[in-house]
DNA sequence: CCCTGATTCGC
DNA sequence: GCGAATCAGG
């Protein structure tokens, strides 16, 4: 690969977002991580928040006698780049669930038992055994303007799941509107159709999405 | 280990 | 100019 006009300009796009060597390679394609960077630093792009250059001011030219460190002399491969296909399992994974920050608060006496969203229906049971301190049930509280009364009259609760309903969580457990979707579930998934496109977001290797035509790059990245 | 960017230096 | 190899920090 070399390096077009086109690509350049990705490349300078891409680094002063923000984004990393890695991404930008993976991005471009045909291109390392290195060559990348070789590239960035030849363009006289402002190097970024470096690990290594963090404790510079020292040394500078601390060259007293040290092994002029000579690369192998044996000639580098040519980096076959099998373009393989990897799907890290982060991104793989079906999506995460629309909340699951509990916030801290002091524990109440005599709960022996704590439950934490972990996930669309999934839980992590908490024992007396666990070494973690137990987390408190989740105080009140509102991500939007409390409906005063949208009770869970005709809301689909635990007791009314079954297989046929959609069980994507509503709210929060604890909550005293926490309910779940309830809507016709997309047979042989526990979710609506609706539900199911939110939980299982297939996620193609970056290099074969489509290209985000607008700048910048897709937006923020989640990690 | 993984990741990161910086640097060197043979090509 | 290019980028693999290497370094070095998190």
């Amino acid at each position: 690969m070399s390096w077009t006009e086109e690509r350049i300009d990705r490349l300078k796009a891409m680094w002063t977002k923000g984004a990393t060597a890695s991404q930008i390679a993976e991005e471009l394609g045909g291109v390392s991580r290195n060559a990348v960077i070789g590239k960035a630093h030849r363009l006289g792009l402002e190097s970024r928040p470096s690990p290594v250059k963090a404790g510079e001011e020292k040394e500078k030219k601390a060259k007293a006698a040290p092994a002029p460190r000579a690369p192998k002399p044996v000639a580098a491969k040519p980096a076959p780049q099998p373009v393989e296909s990897r799907l890290s399992a982060e991104e793989s994974r079906p999506a995460a669930a629309p909340a699951a920050a509990q916030p801290k608060a002091s524990a109440p006496e005599g709960v022996t038992l704590q439950y934490r969203s972990v996930g669309p229906g999934g839980f992590i049971r908490q024992g007396p055994g666990d070494t973690q301190a137990p987390i408190p049930p989740a105080p009140p509280r509102r991500l939007v303007p409390a409906k005063p009364s949208a009770d869970v009259a005709d809301k689909t609760s635990l007791l009314d799941l079954n297989d046929r309903v959609c069980r994507w969580p509503m709210g929060h457990p604890g909550e005293p509107d926490f309910h779940f979707c309830g809507d016709a579930a997309n047979p042989g998934y526990p979710y609506c159709v609706a539900h199911c496109g939110v939980a299982y977001q297939a996620q193609l290797p970056r290099r074969d999405r489509r290209p985000p035509p607008p700048l910048p790059y897709g937006g923020p990245r989640v990690r």
